[in-house]
This record gives structure tokens, C-alpha cells and sequence, in this order.
DNA sequence: CATATGTCCTGAGAGC
DNA sequence: TGCTCTCAGGACATAT
């Protein structure tokens, strides 16, 4: 479930290979059915050799490697990627590892236990017009009014709209009801319903969320799937005030309890008393 | 054009 | 105990 927050720290842990020259690339193969790769492996692994690592990015749940050619590996973690700057939690979903020249430099590894993730070798153009122009504005970056402009136009229901990538880029199953709870905003309540100060509390909740989430290290789940680059748990789930706690007393209100509903086919939690389904 | 639904994948946990 | 079923939710293809 890499969302924002996760993408990010992966991003940060693996700032330590800027500067470092690819040296060789190893794809796993291993049992599984071919991961996302793309171009073919061995145009990908030709087309990476020598090249060095200029920067480090993140586009919405994507994290970014630029080279120096300005080509970018592009790694999509989707369910259960990770990205890794040493020992995988097991050796069994390794995906792909990249060695540098460098001795003392780290070795970077893609593993995924369900293999819905993906690493693609793109242009800048296709960075561009395949990537970033089909995302929204970043959730950290985003104002007020843009997410107001962008969202309420919409005749969804306002979670929906928060995962929809193409108008606010970052935001995930999880991140979209701890943050709708911090606004107290009903989940299923219209976009068109909300009124100002519900946007504004959305807009502060978004970046409260997101932002302590990230110092966090993101949220490590029951199934501990998530770990950042070195490997180790993220922390934000001990602040999770809504998101798989069904049944338990609202930790704003202390009056609500707790309820699981779906909305597209995705799990929502929510408190019915704080918040309430009409507007203000 | 906007929105809705089906699909991929593995492993954990429930229920019998 | 061992089987089957359901669920978890990223993004995208296809349908309405």
C-alpha cells in the first residue's frame, strides 16, 4: 500500500546513491511470472550501464531515480514493493538489484512479494508525458484553492475523488480516511456538498496527515509488509485514528464508535457522530 | 467526457 | 488438521 508518505521515505533512505555510477544489474527470475519491466531486460539493463545517478524524485506513489543522461528508472511499489538499500525481508520476491562501482556503495534492491509493482526505464519525455502529465498536483504541494478547483466540480464522494490521481497525486486507501477523519468530513459526502470551511479543513488535514506521517516513516500494517530503505518499520500506525480500527471509540469525539464501510470497492472507516453526512 | 467495474497478484486469517 | 473462501488496494483496461 506505498502511499505518499511511504514513497517519500524510500525516496529519502535512498538518497545515498546519488552520485553513484551503475556498475551491473541483476534481474531475479526466480519462479515468478516476469515483474513490470519495461523496456525488455536486456535493453533495460543495456541502456543502464555506466550511468550514473544524478538525482532522486518522487511523482505522486512513484519513486524517481534521474540519471545522467536524463533518462529516469521509474519504480511504481504499488501493493507491496519496496525499495531497498540492504537485506530484503526475504530473498524469495527479490525483483531486481542494481551494484555500483563505487566498493563502500550500498547495493539497491527492488523486492514484491505480490509482484503488482513495476520498474520501467523511461526518457525524460516519456517521464513527462507518460508520467507526470497524467497526475494531479503533488498532495504536499497542492493550495487550497487548487484543491477546492480541482475537486469540487466532481459529483463523487470525496474519498473517491482523494484517491483519483489525475486531480491531487499522492493520496491512498488509508491516507484519504485519516484525513477526511482529522477534517471531519463524511467520506461519502458529495464534493459538490462541501462548503468553505470544509475545504479549508481539508487542505489543513491533508498536509498535517501527510507531513507526520512522513516523519513517521509511513504506516507498517498487520502484515508488516512496509519497510523503508534500511529495512525497518514505518511508525505512523500508532497514530492511525480511524483506518482499521472499526468498533473502537473515536479518539476526536469519544463518543462515535468506529464504522468499516465500501465505497468503490474499497475499504472506508469512519466516525458517524464527528463526522456527520450533511454539511456543517 | 466523467464515472464505474473488473483485473492482476500473494499471503493471512476465518470458517468448517 | 487441511481445505476453501475472502480480503487487502495500487493503477490501468474496458464498459457504461
Amino acid at each position: 500500500m506505498p502511499e505518499l508518505p511511504e514513497v517519500e521515505t524510500m525516496r529519502r533512505g535512498i538518497a545515498r546513491v546519488i552520485g553513484e555510477t551503475i556498475a551491473e544489474v541483476q534481474l531475479v527470475a526466480s519462479n515468478f511470472r516476469p515483474i513490470g519491466l519495461s523496456p525488455r531486460p536486456s535493453l533495460f539493463v543495456r541502456r543502464l550501464a555506466g550511468r550514473t545517478i544524478r538525482d532522486t524524485g518522487r511523482l505522486g506513489k512513484r519513486v524517481i531515480l534521474h540519471l545522467d543522461n536524463d533518462d529516469a528508472i521509474v519504480v511504481e511499489p504499488r501493493m507491496t514493493g519496496l525499495v531497498l538499500l540492504t537485506d530484503p525481508p526475504d530473498y524469495e520476491h527479490l525483483r531486481l538489484g542494481i551494484g555500483f562501482r563505487r566498493k563502500a556503495a550500498p547495493r539497491l534492491w527492488y523486492w514484491d512479494r505480490r509482484g503488482l509493482g513495476s520498474v520501467r526505464l523511461l526518457t525524460s519525455k516519456e517521464l513527462e508525458q507518460k508520467v507526470a502529465a497524467s497526475l494531479g498536483p503533488d498532495a504536499l504541494a497542492i493550495t487550497q484553492a487548487e484543491l477546492r478547483d480541482r475537486l469540487q466540480r466532481s459529483r463523487r464522494a470525496i474519498k473517491v475523488a482523494l484517491l483519483d490521481q489525475a486531480l491531487i497525486a499522492g493520496i491512498g486507501n488509508l491516507y484519504a480516511a485519516e484525513i477526511l477523519h482529522l477534517a471531519r468530513i463524511h467520506p461519502a459526502n458529495p464534493c459538490s456538498q462541501l462548503i468553505n470551511s470544509q475545504w479549508h479543513r481539508l487542505h489543513g488535514a491533508i498536509g498535517e496527515v501527510l507531513h507526520k506521517a512522513i516523519q513517521c516513516e509511513g504506516s507498517t500494517l498487520s502484515d508488516g509488509t512496509y519497510r523503508n530503505a534500511l529495512n525497518k518499520q514505518g511508525g505512523y500506525q500508532n497514530h492511525h485514528r480511524v483506518y482499521a480500527r472499526a468498533g473502537e471509540q473515536c479518539p476526536t469525539c469519544q463518543r462515535g464508535t468506529i464504522e468499516r464501510t465500501v465505497q468503490a470497492q474499497r475499504a472506508t472507516f469512519s466516525c458517524p457522530v464527528c463526522q456527520r453526512k450533511r454539511k456543517k
